[in-house]
RNA sequence: CGCGGGAUGGAGCAGUCUGGUAGCUCGCCGGGCUCAUAACCCGGAGGUCGUUGGUUCAAAUCCAGCUCCCGCAACCA
C-alpha cells in the first residue's frame, strides 16, 4: 500500500488561535482523508510548538509556570482540532520528553560534525524593555517597543553553517519545481535568500531559560529552528544514531503543509537541517495563503478576530470546513465575514445540496413510498447526466493532486447543480400523473438517486458528517473513493432511510 | 533601477503559456415550474479585459513604457 506523510506546522501556543489559523488544520484533514479513501495509508501529524520566550513571559503575565501555561494552551488548540472534526493520527508536543532528548541529540550530531559552532550574536538591546532586536526590527534605529534608544550588544550563541549546504539546496529546489508551492514562493527563496547567500542561522539563546537545554552546554536553550521544525522526524522514531522502522516507513514526509508566513524557515533552514543529517527531504512544501477579515488581517488591537468554535456553534462544523475549504484560493489570500459565511451556506449548502437531497428523497417518498426504484426506459437526457457523474471522480482527483482544494468542490457542486436542472428537464411530477410513464419516472429519480451517491463520496474528505447522513439514507454500503467510478450502484428496492434537512436557509 | 505576484461587468474569480465570437459563482431584473428549504430551471441588463504605444488580417492573450495594489527583503513565531 502506498504511504502518505502530511504534517501541519505545529501551532505556537502563545494565544488561542482564530479561524485563519484554523484554517490549516481543516486543509490536511481534507487532503489526508482525500488520500485515504483513495487507498493510500496516511501518516497525518500535527501539534504545538511550546518553547520560547514569549511564551516565558506570557506565563509570568498568567502568574503560571511556562509548563502549566502551554499544558493549558496545547489543551485548548487540541480541543478545537477536535471541533474541526480533524483526523489527525498524532497530536505532538514540543514539551515531550522524546522529543526533547532527541532534539538534543540532533543538536550535538550537528555541533560534533561541525555545522554547529560557537559565536557572538550581535545586536540591539533595549534596556528598558530587555529585549534583543535585530538591525531590521529596529524603527528608524530605535525599540520597536518603546522607541527609545537601543545599544549594540553581544551574546554568545551557537550558530548553523547554513551557507555550507546553499549550492546543494539550490540545486535540490531547481531540480524539484514542485517542492515548493505554490511556485511565486520559490523565486522569493531563491531571489531573496539564496542567491544572495546565507548567513549563519542562530540555533541557541541565553537570553530566556523556556527551552531544550543544549546537552553539553547548559547555559544555552536549543533555538526554534532546530526545536521545531525537528517534530516532523522525532515523532516518527528518529533517534540520530537509531532509525526505526517506523520512520524508515514514512519519511520523507510527502507534504508539509505551512503558513506563507514560516515558509522560509521550511523551505530553507529546515531541508538544510536535513541535509546535514543526511536524511532526505520532504517531497512538498506548500505555503498556503491566508484567511483576511474582510480586506485585513486579523488581530486583537483591530478586535476583528474569529474563533472557530464560535462559528461551529452557530453553523455546524461541516458549513465551517466548507467555507474555509471553498473560499480560500490556491495562491491567494481568502476573506471571511459572517455575512459571507451565510451568503455560502444559503446558495451552496441549502439551495444547491440540501435542496436537491431533499426533494428528491421527497420524490422517492411519494411516488415509490421510498424504495428505491428500478431503472426503466432511458432517454439522451439521461446519458448527459451520466457522462458529468462518470467523469466526477477523475475531475475531482486532478484538482486535489494540484492541492487545488476549492476547485475540487466546485466540481462536485456542478454536478449538484445539473443534477437540479435534470430534474427540471425531465419534470418527475408530470410522469407521476401517468400510469404509463410510471417506470420512466423510476429512472428519473434512481439516475437523481445514484448521482447524488457520487456526490456524497467525493464530499466526504470535505464534509464528513453531511456526507455521511446522506449515505445512511441511501444505504451505502461502499464509501471508497473507487466505488465513486461505479455507475448505478445503488439497490433497487431497498427503502430509504430518513434524512433531516441537510442544511437550512439562514436569514439574515 | 532589490526580487516576485496582480489589475477582467456591482462583488469575488477563470481565461493570458499554445492570439481568432469574453466565461463562472453571487447580486440585480423578467419569465417558467410546483417535486423541494420563497427553493429550482430559463432568459436579460451590465465589461472599449489598469493605461499608452508597438507587432499582427486579428491582442484580455505577444512586446515595450507608465500608473496603482499586494507579498518577500533573514533570526517574533
Amino acid at each position: 500500500m502506498k504511504k502518505f506523510y502530511i504534517s501541519t506546522a505545529i501551532a505556537y501556543t502563545s494565544g488561542k488561535p482564530h479561524i485563519g489559523n484554523t484554517y490549516e488544520i481543516v486543509l490536511a484533514d481534507a487532503i489526508a482523508r482525500y488520500k485515504r479513501l483513495s487507498g493510500y495509508e496516511v501518516y497525518f501529524q500535527t501539534g504545538t510548538d511550546e518553547h520560547g520566550e514569549k511564551i516565558e513571559l506570557k506565563a509570568r503575565e498568567a502568574g503560571v509556570s511556562p509548563q502549566e501555561f502551554v499544558d493549558n494552551l496545547s489543551l485548548e488548540i487540541k480541543r478545537i482540532w477536535d471541533i474541526m472534526d480533524t483526523t489527525y493520527d498524532k497530536f505532538v508536543r514540543t514539551t515531550d520528553k522524546n522529543h526533547e532528548k532527541v532534539v538534543q541529540k540532533i543538536f550535538k550530531k550537528l555541533y560534533d560534525q561541525g555545522d554547529i559552532y560557537k559565536g557572538e550574536y550581535k545586536g540591539w538591546y533595549c534596556t528598558p524593555c530587555e529585549s534583543f532586536w535585530t538591525e531590521t526590527q529596529l524603527n528608524d534605529g530605535l525599540c520597536p517597543d518603546c522607541n527609545r534608544k537601543v545599544h549594540q550588544t553581544s551574546e554568545e550563541a551557537y550558530f548553523f553553517r547554513m551557507s555550507k549546504y546553499q549550492d546543494k539546496l539550490i540545486d535540490y529546489i531547481n531540480k524539484h519545481p514542485e517542492f515548493i508551492q505554490p511556485e511565486a514562493r520559490k523565486n522569493e527563496m531563491i531571489n531573496n535568500f539564496l542567491r544572495p547567500g546565507l548567513q549563519d542561522l542562530c540555533v541557541s539563546r541565553t537570553s530566556f531559560k523556556w527551552g531544550i537545554p543544549v546537552s553539553f552546554d547548559q547555559d544555552h536553550v536549543i533555538y526554534v529552528w532546530i526545536d521545531a521544525l525537528s517534530n516532523y522526524i522525532t515523532n516518527i522514531g528518529y533517534d540520530v544514531d537509531f532509525q526505526s522502522e517506523e520512520f524508515n516507513k514514512w519519511w520523507p514526509a510527502d507534504l508539509h503543509l505551512v503558513g506563507k508566513d514560516i515558509i522560509r524557515f521550511h523551505t530553507i533552514y529546515w531541508p538544510i537541517i536535513l541535509m546535514a543529517l543526511d536524511l532526505p527531504l520532504p517531497k512538498q512544501i506548500f505555503g498556503h495563503p491566508w484567511l483576511l477579515f474582510g480586506n485585513d488581517k486579523m488581530s486583537k488591537s483591530k478586535g476583528n478576530i474569529i474563533y472557530a468554535d464560535d462559528l461551529v456553534d452557530k453553523y455546524g462544523v461541516d458549513a465551517i470546513r466548507y467555507y474555509l475549504l471553498h473560499e480560500i484560493p490556491f495562491s491567494s489570500d481568502g476573506s471571511i465575514t459572517e455575512d459571507l459565511v451565510v451568503e455560502r451556506i444559503n446558495s451552496d449548502l441549502a439551495n444547491v445540496l440540501g435542496n436537491l437531497v431533499n426533494r428528491t428523497i421527497s420524490m422517492v417518498k411519494k411516488y415509490f413510498n421510498g424504495i428505491i426504484p428500478e431503472i426503466g426506459p432511458i432517454e439522451s437526457v439521461d446519458l448527459i447526466l451520466k457522462e458529468d457523474v462518470r467523469n466526477l471522480k477523475q475531475k475531482v482527483d486532478l484538482k486535489m493532486d494540484n492541492l487545488k482544494i476549492g476547485e475540487a468542490l466546485d466540481e462536485i457542486f456542478k454536478v449538484l447543480r445539473k443534477c437540479n436542472k435534470y430534474i427540471d428537464d425531465t419534470m418527475p411530477w408530470v410522469l407521476a400523473k401517468d400510469n404509463n410513464s410510471i417506470s420512466r419516472l423510476g429512472t428519473v429519480l434512481y439516475n437523481l438517486l445514484d448521482a447524488i451517491r457520487v456526490c456524497a463520496i467525493l464530499l466526504q474528505p470535505f464534509m464528513p458528517s453531511t456526507s455521511k447522513k446522506i449515505c445512511t439514507s441511501l444505504n451505502i454500503e461502499d464509501r471508497s473513493f473507487a466505488s465513486a467510478d461505479k455507475e448505478n450502484d445503488l439497490n433497487s428496492g431497498i427503502i430509504l432511510n430518513d434524512l433531516e434537512p441537510l442544511f437550512m436557509r439562514i436569514s439574515k
